[in-house]
DNA sequence: ATTTTTCTGATTTACGTACCTCAAATTTTC
DNA sequence: GAAAATTTGAGGTACGTAAATCAGAAAAAT
């Protein structure tokens, strides 16, 4: 059987009382008395039943989730997440809330983080924005001893407790590993395909895919990043002026939201010589695409396991327990047509009016 | 805040007792009662505080792992896994304990089913082997709703409730897509290096390399599979002589666990014309070869996922809860020199006296 | 040495559920 | 309609921890 508070005190030759004084870092105790239940802790080896003290306590969890507003549908995608987090909340003594944040203003997440503070939660998640504001409205917390998680896009130099997102340099090279092998040594500029640069992820993504191809393909020229907005009509309508201003093109990566564009930019041009795609997310369009060979692969962050991962961090956190790091590692998926996975309660993967990210 | 049974009973209008005694299906309630309980907790959404309840029981889930023993080192570290879970069993009220049975032995692993059962533990996580004698023991245990979940191989036409493990069929076809892609049309016969066709998930991802590469890629030949025993020895021999009887030999799947071996045997011919290689399972060895250009792609199961999720199905069914079936989903990661996790806190993958699987 | 302050002990209640006992009420059986 | 059987109610204790009160002991200050 575990040891209980009980046989601390009987370890310590202490009262209960004490032990809770000790156990809950309330005042009252001499600096003896309290290393002496210390130790006894550490001899029998006690720890905590998190459960029995909730329940005494009875204690929720406030989390909080700030998410950039806007019709980014990856972002929707994982707000749905965060919403059937929330769901299941009350099971696990927890209370999930949204707060959300026009995206990439600094200032707007700066005002958020500050809100959010005042109402004591027991933890963070937060789509960060890179600005030194936002890394010291983020340390502010911690200052405070609020647990602090990086959700999709990390803040670096700031105070934040744990990332839950992918290395999007190393997604990047493994993009610019695959298209390299997969055209063959077939010559011919290759085309990239963003949002917009101004998003740190997407930055990063060029940087590693820019990277392995200059050293390990160095024959194709890199064509400009094309930013279209997220806008299917915008980005198709580039795509397609792009691909007719170099016929030679022999690939694409898309490394943002332009997905549904681009696919139909690629329809349009049936007859023209194959280009090799490679895209992010797997949403239906582009798992659409994989099956037709429009796309030849997929990199996918799995955003519920990120939202669960956060979660599961904060929780951790919020409990001073230790996070099994290899649990909360996110992979990279890479999705080729022969393991994509089944449509079964993939709902989530897929938002109802998302578009491809 | 959450209704709890005191509410239940006001609710239908009867004592504690007796919603007790409906909740926790006890005898000594008529029928006409029992009903007005259970219309009152689902009229107000009663969920049980499953944690308080395991509070008042000081219930422990007694779980049960029944790994194959024998020298396979990916069943070593998945039962170094297995150990990491049962050091944090305590925690979570879990007392999980290992049975060895002999790999491949369908009458051992009966026999060790139903011994296993005598003990009534409140879940069984086993590798099964295929045979009608396991189906039925299987089924005996799930006839005393001991929930049971295969581990990395599955039983077709069993009533486990659950499966932790990939798609094999899916792994081999992946296999076939990238080694199909990355060989550029350069002709020549490819490869096939198990352990055994003995175990049906070799046999699943060999089915699903085929199948691909007929479809495909149909300028290959498949060599027939050699079968290294898991030897490093002996695979380092068979490879080589296969090598050097088919010289023309444009790609290596390796499917099993003689990586170790194979990667010496290519060592040894470092003038020769390259060859294509896609093995399964990451270790140091897989690593090591990755990073040097030796093999092109590792296909991995992540056995840590594998056992947390055999865990957390398993503690769900014991609980009656429902599980989140995408979370459970355990992917095939694919992975290239250019997206290897780093090394930190990777112990856990590659086992010290472990060779390549 | 006395007062004040600080520390410690003993005890109680609570969290939400499980499980037990005993008596009372109700239904069934003859 | 009485006896027997079944069903229900009321109440308590327990699980391991938190949090509170209040009295008493020890230390510090005067």
């Amino acid at each position: 059987m575990r040891p209980t508070v009980h046989d601390i005190a009987a370890a310590a030759g202490v009262s209960l009382a004490t032990v809770d004084r000790v156990l809950n870092q309330r005042a009252g105790v001499r600096n003896v008395t309290r290393e002496k239940v210390e130790q006894a802790i550490e001899r029998i080896g006690f720890v905590r039943d998190v459960a029995a003290a909730n329940l005494a306590k009875s204690r929720v969890y406030p989390f909080v989730f700030i998410l950039p507003s806007g019709d980014n549908s990856f972002m929707r995608g994982l707000e749905a997440h965060v919403h059937a987090a929330m769901a299941r909340g009350p099971l696990e003594r927890m209370a999930i809330s949204i707060v959300k944040v026009p995206a990439f203003n600094a200032e707007a997440l700066v005002g958020a983080l500050d809100e959010v503070r005042e109402t004591a939660p027991a933890g963070v998640a937060v789509v960060a924005v890179e600005s030194p504001d936002v890394i010291a409205a983020v340390n502010r917390l911690r200052a405070e001893r609020i647990p602090v998680v990086t959700l999709v896009s990390d803040l670096a130099g700031s105070a934040r407790d744990h990332f839950a997102g992918v290395d999007n340099v190393a997604a990047g090279r493994t993009a610019a590993s695959l298209m390299g092998r997969f055209l063959c040594s077939r010559p011919g500029p290759i085309a990239v395909l963003a949002g917009s640069m101004r998003v740190r992820d997407h930055r990063e993504r060029l940087d590693g895919f820019r990277a392995v191809m200059d050293k390990d393909f160095p024959g194709h020229m890199l064509l400009p990043a094309i930013e279209g907005q997220d806008d299917p009509v915008l980005t198709e309508k580039l795509v397609g002026a792009a691909l007719a201003a170099s016929p030679g093109t022999a690939g694409i990566y898309s490394l943002g939201a332009g997905n549904r564009g681009l696919i139909t930019a690629l329809k349009q041009r049936d007859s023209a010589p194959p280009v090799c795609v490679v895209a992010h997310e797997l949403t239906r369009h582009t798992r659409a695409a994989l099956n037709e060979g429009l796309i030849d692969a997929v990199l996918n962050q799995d955003a519920g396991h990120e939202v669960r991962s956060a979660i599961r961090v904060l929780k951790a956190k919020a409990d001073g327990v230790a996070v099994i790091e290899a649990q909360e590692r996110i992979y990279i998926d890479i999705f080729l047509k022969d393991n994509l996975p089944f449509d079964e309660g993939d709902e989530m993967q897929k938002p109802e009016q998302g578009e491809e990210r």
